[in-house]
DNA sequence: TGGGGTTAT
DNA sequence: ATAACCC
């Protein structure tokens, strides 16, 4: 087996790309997308002028008065347009792992492979690297790196496709594994694309000046390795395998271990439809049972929509509440979670209003397991997540169609 | 610090 | 059910 070739796409600013295209007139102003009192994301020509993402709306106001804010609480678009992208992406090839709305990995070795073949049959030779190539280091006639090279010119076939279909614009990057295609990705930023090769992978690695850089290692384990006078990407490929093992086990041990030395045996894992539907909402304050019961109906009314859509029966229902605490950072979300009665399955394919109710005294239920309402609370966050979804027992053989794509009803002829 | 997602334990 | 990770 000769390695595989992953691409990593990831679309420049997405929300305010999809944002652009739905109000063409922002194309050419600086535009933020607001979420509560944050900019979460925002065009190039809002970052020229100072905006970051993640910036509190006051201080982004302060840097560029000129700044146009739009409203990015409900993700319905995003979501949609997201879906879109990664069903494309499925026409090159089946195996596209979604990583959050904007991000996707392709493993393009069979696409490779067969245009290896027709490039040897027709005698063909020289293949033309498509973008960047990282620290242009390597030789690129180099027989070992055909394939490589190939994959960065599918990867400009994606983004083309992307953009000629979607009109979204992103960053690609191409080499042997996923870690590394997330890497790279990133060199050349808006609407580039840039390829690795094996002689410049432990450049890339290295150049991660901190450990939390390297996709995996979150702020916790990045915690944890500073204790033990781990800092860089070079401290940890030289820390003692033993002691790493005690510290963490040997499975975390060794998976961030081998992600310093740029090695991820992980497959580009397909990710098919949702595994879950959630709605949230953070507010200052909720601190009566009336009102908890009417944002609940509010991200009910959203998520059951969203669950018609899909065509499948959540069999799990969860709440999540945060509680307001001065102190605590961001640690302070709890939980409870039940099945959804059975009876109750058969009403999801329909309209909401005979579930809204019933689910309610269920939510409930699940907050009076947290929270004493006898008792003053103040909470800041709901959250409702349907999981478990499985597809309707239907007599007919073949599973439902891919993603969430819909298809119209078949007019007539009901019985 | 938002409003989502996933997998492992 | 929580904890970690990702965006």
């Amino acid at each position: 087996a000769a390695g595989r070739v992953v691409a990593h796409l990831d679309l420049d600013c997405f929300y305010a790309q999809v944002e652009m295209i739905r109000n063409p007139e922002l194309r050419d102003k600086p535009l933020g997308v607001q979420q509560k009192n944050l900019v979460v994301t925002c065009n190039y020509e809002a970052r020229k002028l100072g905006v970051k993402k993640l910036m509190s709306v006051k201080d982004a106001k302060e840097k560029c008065p000129q700044l146009i804010l739009v409203n990015g609480e409900d993700l319905t678009p995003y979501r949609e347009m997201s879906y879109k992208v990664t069903e494309l992406l499925g026409e090159f090839s089946p195996l596209v792992e979604r990583l959050g709305f904007d991000e996707n990995f392709v493993d393009i070795t069979e696409i490779v492979e067969k245009r290896l073949n027709q490039l040897q049959q027709s005698g063909c030779s020289g293949v033309r690297v498509s973008g960047h190539v990282y620290n242009n280091q390597g030789d690129l006639h180099d027989t070992t790196h055909v394939r490589l090279v190939m994959g960065s010119q599918i990867a400009e076939e994606l983004r083309e496709a992307v953009h000629a279909r979607l009109g979204l614009t992103g960053c690609a990057g191409v080499a042997s594994n996923k870690l590394l295609s997330k890497l790279v990705s990133g060199t050349f930023k808006p609407n580039q694309q840039t390829l690795l090769l094996p002689e410049s992978c432990q450049d890339l690695i290295r150049g991660l000046n901190h450990i939390q850089k390297v996709p995996g290692i979150g702020y916790k384990t990045t915690k944890r390795l500073e204790t033990l006078g781990i800092r860089n990407v070079c401290d940890l490929q030289a820390f003692p395998s033993a002691v790493l093992e005690k510290e963490f086990g040997v499975s975390v041990a060794q998976r961030i271990q081998k992600l310093s030395y740029g090695e991820d045996d992980t497959p580009v894992t397909p990710s098919g439809p949702p595994q879950s539907f959630s709605d949230e909402d953070s507010f200052k304050k909720c601190s009566s049972e009336a009102e908890v019961k009417e944002k609940l109906e509010e991200l009910l009314l959203n998520l059951l929509d969203r669950i018609r859509k899909d065509g499948r029966q959540p069999h799990t229902v969860r709440l999540t509440i945060r509680q307001f605490s001065s102190s605590d950072k961001w640690l302070n979300r709890e939980s409870r979670q039940c099945p959804v009665p059975p009876h109750l399955l058969p009403r999801f394919g329909k309209e909401s209003s005979n579930l809204i109710s019933p689910l309610v005294d269920i939510l409930m239920k699940l907050f009076r397991k947290m929270i004493d309402v006898a008792l003053p609370f103040h909470l800041t966050l709901l959250s409702v997540c349907f999981s478990n979804l499985k597809d309707l027992p239907s007599g007919k053989k073949g599973s439902i169609g891919f993603y969430l794509k819909q298809m119209s009803p078949p007019s007539g002829s009901g019985k």
